[in-house]
DNA sequence: CATCATCGTTAGAGAAGACTAACAAATTTT
DNA sequence: AAAATTTGTTAGTCTTCTCTAACGATGATG
């Protein structure tokens, strides 16, 4: 399976990382990015950033000429939404697993993001598949009284009628993105791939309960076009069959 | 509630964390610590680990003249088990509940370790009290099969009899460490503390599935004495009754 | 068009953490 | 007891990230 090799990222520090997420998210927000801005956002000095700027100008990962324009390369683009991703997905335990507020939640997800190995991401990517298809877990613990003592009744008793997977008309269920017509919308509900690929698509910010656009689909050998988090992605129709959705409500 | 003030822990860099974690835990499994064993632990040289040792000291964390002894503080030793906790619940979320290998859990552990927020921590210990009551769940997640397509036969569906919450006998479920006779260890099963006395006895080391031994217990007013993850603890009865076990197997 | 405010850059400094190299102290061998 | 090895410390250097202060450049305004 011929695939991006899947470029090894030289190892950026922390605070670079910060930088070029904070970069990507304030171009997809305003069109733009300013020194200024930047500065802002990370709470540092102008001259901080124009340092930093320089170091992400070498590492090829922002375009960028003295005093003109700010861009992300390609490579930085996937370096910040690898970040990215990982910050959604922790966002997304601290919220709706754990129930902190979002404020807390995307706090507790920065100081963590840049340390997320690949491995730990995979699994959490599966427990939230899980969740999704077998939501009552999350509410039975949601529902459970914080100081309840055992011997008290509470909900933790959950039946699978509930369970959406075990229920779910499999045709309906099992749809993959590659089935979807151009315009069409989808939230993703797994990513059935497997190793490199499965790493990949995750690191593209393809998470379960994320909404995809289908915007160009060529039939047979032509890659699919989607949107996805504010990106453009083209997808193989051999990744895009691995990735299964559900129509958007 | 009288309680100690709680002491805003002065904040400590993460090297000086890692540092005093590393000393506490030398120190708890050979009775000493030598520079040199520090220096291996971290992967640093031993001169720079005698700059840390400089610094700790000045901090109060560690006891400690020039070429001799290596002792933690007591204020130390507070600041190491409470990094130390938060090691041991991240290694568990890791291990037990996403499956990961020990040592990849541990790892993942050690770089997540130092921002975990008091927060987040109450959160994780509920969840886990939570699991504990309720491991059918975890069970049910553990057997999914990772690749297994929604309509698959898969064993989602988790009844409650398997709840050992709910099938517990409530007299033994929600025994409290206070109940306890010298001599006698037991497993907590949940802490029903909240606020600042959670967090202290969490802080402590106190977590779900932590195996405590009950070494002195006076009656009355008198505290009660447990070891718990190789440390002696003394708890007043008020502190005491907030903590739940059920009489190790 | 001249002036002024804003924005970005450079230069210089400081803190933290790590390293190497050289040295001092302690312990073990011979 | 002397020599050799191990262990710990100090001094000096390097890198990364941050800051302040001073200085250009850009663009808006009277």
């Amino acid at each position: 399976m011929m695939l991006a090799p899947n470029a090894p990222p030289t190892p950026m520090s922390e605070p670079l990382e910060d930088y070029l997420e904070t970069i990507y998210l304030l171009v997809q927000e305003h069109g733009f990015a300013r020194v200024k801005d930047i500065a802002k956002a990370r709470g540092v000095k102008a001259a901080t950033v124009s340092i930093a700027l320089r170091k992400l100008s070498e590492a090829e990962l922002v375009n960028y000429v003295r005093r003109e324009y700010i861009g992300v390369t390609k490579k930085g683009e996937e370096a910040a939404r690898r970040i990215l991703t990982r910050h959604r997905l922790l966002t997304r335990f601290f919220e709706e697993v754990l129930g902190m507020s979002p404020h807390a939640a995307g706090e507790q997800a920065c100081a963590m993001e840049h340390s997320l190995t690949d491995e730990a991401m995979d699994r959490m990517v599966r427990f939230f598949e899980f969740l999704g298809t077998c939501p009552s877990v999350v509410k039975a613990f949601g529902q459970c009284p914080a100081g309840a003592r055992p011997g008290d009744e509470h909900p933790c008793g959950v039946s699978s009628p509930e369970c959406a997977r075990c229920s779910l008309n499999p045709q309906e269920a099992s749809m993959s993105i590659a089935s979807l017509k151009p315009g069409q919308s989808a939230i993703v509900t797994q990513i059935t791939a497997t190793g490199a690929l499965r790493q990949r698509l995750l690191d593209m910010g393809i998470l379960p309960e994320t909404a995809v656009d289908v915007e160009r689909s060529g039939p047979g050998g032509h890659p699919l076009w989607i949107r996805c988090q504010g990106a453009r992605l083209a997808l193989r129709r051999a990744e895009a069959s691995n990735i299964l959705v559900r129509r958007a409500s």
